[in-house]
DNA sequence: CATACTGCCTGTATGC
DNA sequence: TGCATACAGGCAGTAT
């Protein structure tokens, strides 16, 4: 699942690699991914201005539009220099050189073509907290948004109006490294936990983005090739498995709906 | 107000 | 082998 690394990781791809580079003409194959677009794929053309991520959204301004993506779990984002369709691609962007290609298997993304006021309506409506990676996310910050909060504390790390772009991957994982059970209530952690929790967040994502993501299920980079975050991951996954730490076997539990792991030995 | 639960989807894994 | 069923989860919408 594409959390913040992996959108960061096709962002800075795309600043690179289509940036300044043209839309000539879009071809839309499954009316589902913009079904609630308040204006039509194939009026974007023009010139690629800028490339931004806010939370795990994409955001693309062509001309005097704006694309807004969101690849959900199973969503990628491609660019093909010959075109290169498979019975998950959504949808096609003709660009002057070469093609950019929005593959969701699942169809759980989706693609908004906005208008620049369109688009701050939009932002405000969804409410996104807090960049982690940003200047604005200091400790007293997250101090803050812990608050005397009742919520457990893996399900306040992944509340993207609270802190944007942490998803099941990454809580999981910061929480393993700061060694604070994910089933925790936010108040009951003390000033050195939080600490702990703050710094290995921040170094975990810093840590994901430098090997270009974690594909745990169909994620792929802008050019296809999958993240070299894996085999750094401590729990997410290793259900059964030995804790790298103490030993100890890696259990998973579902928390909000979603699976959970930790070591339930060295987590306290 | 905050928090909890549900449905959307389909490829993959499991069971008979 | 084939078919049926369970499972995965981000987030908007709805309920508590
Ligand atoms: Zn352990």
């Amino acid at each position: 699942m594409p959390e913040l690394p992996e959108v960061e990781t096709i962002k800075r791809e795309l600043e690179r690699e289509i940036k300044g580079r043209t839309i000539i003409k879009v071809k839309n194959l499954d009316a589902k991914v913009s079904k609630d677009s308040p204006i039509s794929l194939e009026k974007v053309k023009g010139r690629i201005r800028e490339i931004k991520r806010r939370a795990k959204l994409l955001l693309i301004f062509v001309d005097s539009l704006v694309l807004v993506i969101h690849l959900k779990l199973t969503g990628q984002l491609l660019y093909q220099k010959k075109l290169q369709k498979d019975k998950s691609t959504r949808i096609v962007f003709y660009l002057n050189r070469g093609f950019l290609v929005f593959n969701d298997p699942r169809r759980f993304g989706f693609i908004k073509v906005f208008t620049e006021k369109q688009l701050k309506d939009y932002l405000q409506k969804v409410d996104y907290g807090i960049e982690p990676l940003s200047k604005k996310f200091t400790l007293d910050a997250f101090k803050k948004i812990i608050d005397n909060r009742e919520t457990k504390i893996k399900q306040l790390l992944m509340d993207q109006s609270k802190i944007a772009g942490i998803g099941n991957v990454y809580s999981v994982e910061s929480l393993f490294e700061s060694r604070i059970l994910p089933t925790r209530t936010a108040k009951s952690l003390n000033e050195k936990e939080i600490t702990t929790l703050y710094k290995a967040l921040r170094k975990i994502l810093i840590k994901a983005i430098k090997y270009k993501g974690a594909s745990v299920d169909t994620y792929l980079d802008l050019y296809g090739k999958k993240g070299k975050m894996v085999p750094f991951l401590k729990v997410y996954g290793r259900e059964g498995k030995p804790c790298f730490r103490c030993k100890g076997k890696i259990k998973r539990i579902m928390l909000g709906g979603r699976g959970t792991y930790f070591c339930p030995s060295c987590q306290k």
